[in-house]
DNA sequence: TAGATTGTTAATCGATTAACAATC
DNA sequence: TAGATTGTTAATCGATTAACAATC
């Protein structure tokens, strides 16, 4: 609500959207000890980025400072917020209760950052009626009149890889478009839904691709390489 | 060992990297379908990017197809899998054994995808002794002997973000160029060491962006927006 | 030979960042 | 006024991709 008014449909880069929970989560710690002013020097510092492209991405959602003295952290805090989102809750509905469905709909994290778990869905009849982290299973046929009724907002799927293309296929019929895809299959969706893939495997290949250049170099087997900084 | 000879040290693009997971994991499949070659059409297809792109990626790690047949599915599983080292194990040590951490240790795709978990570690007193996924958990004051004599490669960072800067500098110090980082903090290290971040905060929030704006377009506040395709 | 598909050039696109005028 | 820092221009950088000659 109120904020700095119609920034809504302007052109925001993926890649400044990408760094906006960096940004917030740097001032939250700034407001906490006590920081009402932060200069882009410092945020950039703080989240491993660019000066020129913290004011840039700021500018970008029309989120403005102080010229000599920087961002008031507390105004930049709410606005990123808002940009976000993050001024209302999104029921989530977990697909696949599985080992990892379970410690996903046991983690309390998702309802302590405003994504409530409001269903758990499986193929298996064994598992429907269950109870996990206090929400009864449903059956997958179920799947888009629970996601009418509880007005889930964010699908996540934790099921078989094998499974991950059919059931976006299901949630995207039901309305969602947002995905959260923890499977290593890449999945193809219309232009209007969101998907975001957090898959471990592919983190840990890409890691073992510098580590084997690194331990190859150091081996003798050769040519240094470039390396770039930090995270992503 | 073996495979085509020198691509070490040669420039290969990280956004080339991020993708050859999502490649492997698809030839993989291929191969189980029994399909001998594949076109850089279709793998662009079951990958979601632009055949070119594809064309590229493989041609700057020195594999080759053929023309007017395509890409030799065996072939190239083998190449890629060298280039991400995939053809030996790297041992991993977990940092915080808290929830996380726990639910890492117990997760038996690490193990399976070439990265056994070796060592477990963590801060609290009461924790230090007691077993995790047959493994007993040591102290944090462990850390650089356990690294050394268990010839750990990857470390996992699965504590609360407040501890996050300073694991990983004893990691680093420890020796460690790869950090596989679970919390929220941005961590500042060497240029020499790699750093990934999975934080689901950040994945949501991305998404919610998404979603206010597709709610905000639904309920008539606005101008449409542009949207991209698929994962990442 | 005709058809298919690679490998690469060259154009395009988009994101990053140095630099600096504006201004608190 | 002097110092600090934003907001934005313009240059740079790097990645994507259309297009097509090479060639199986």
């Amino acid at each position: 609500m109120s904020g700095t008014g119609s920034t809504e449909g302007l052109a925001v880069s993926a890649a400044t959207v990408g760094r906006l929970p960096s940004y917030l989560q740097s001032l939250v710690d700034l407001d906490s000890a006590g920081m009402a002013t932060v200069s882009s020097d410092r945020l950039a510092e703080l989240t491993n980025v660019n000066p020129a492209t913290v004011r840039r991405d700021l500018s970008s959602l029309g989120i403005s400072g102080t010229r000599g003295l920087g961002y008031d952290v507390k105004y930049v805090v709410h606005e990123i917020s808002v940009v976000l989102g993050l001024s209302q809750d999104w029921s989530v509905m977990i697909v696949g209760a599985g080992n990892l469905g379970r410690a996903l709909a046991n983690y309390q994290g998702l309802t302590s950052r405003g994504f409530p778990v409001r269903a758990v869905v499986d193929v298996d009849p064994q598992l429907v009626g269950t109870e996990i982290a206090g929400i009864v299973v449903d059956g997958l046929d179920q799947l888009t009149e629970i996601i009418a009724e509880r007005e889930i907002s964010v699908g996540v799927i934790a099921t078989p890889a094998s499974e991950a293309q059919h059931v976006a296929e299901r949630l995207v019929a039901a309305g969602l478009t947002s995905i959260l895809n923890f499977t290593a299959t890449s999945l193809s969706v219309p232009t209007n839904v969101q998907v975001r893939r957090v898959d471990l495997a592919t983190e840990l290949q890409i890691l073992s691709f510098y580590q084997q250049r690194t331990s190859a170099a150091r081996s003798g087997t050769g040519v240094p390489l470039e390396t770039s900084d930090g995270d992503t």
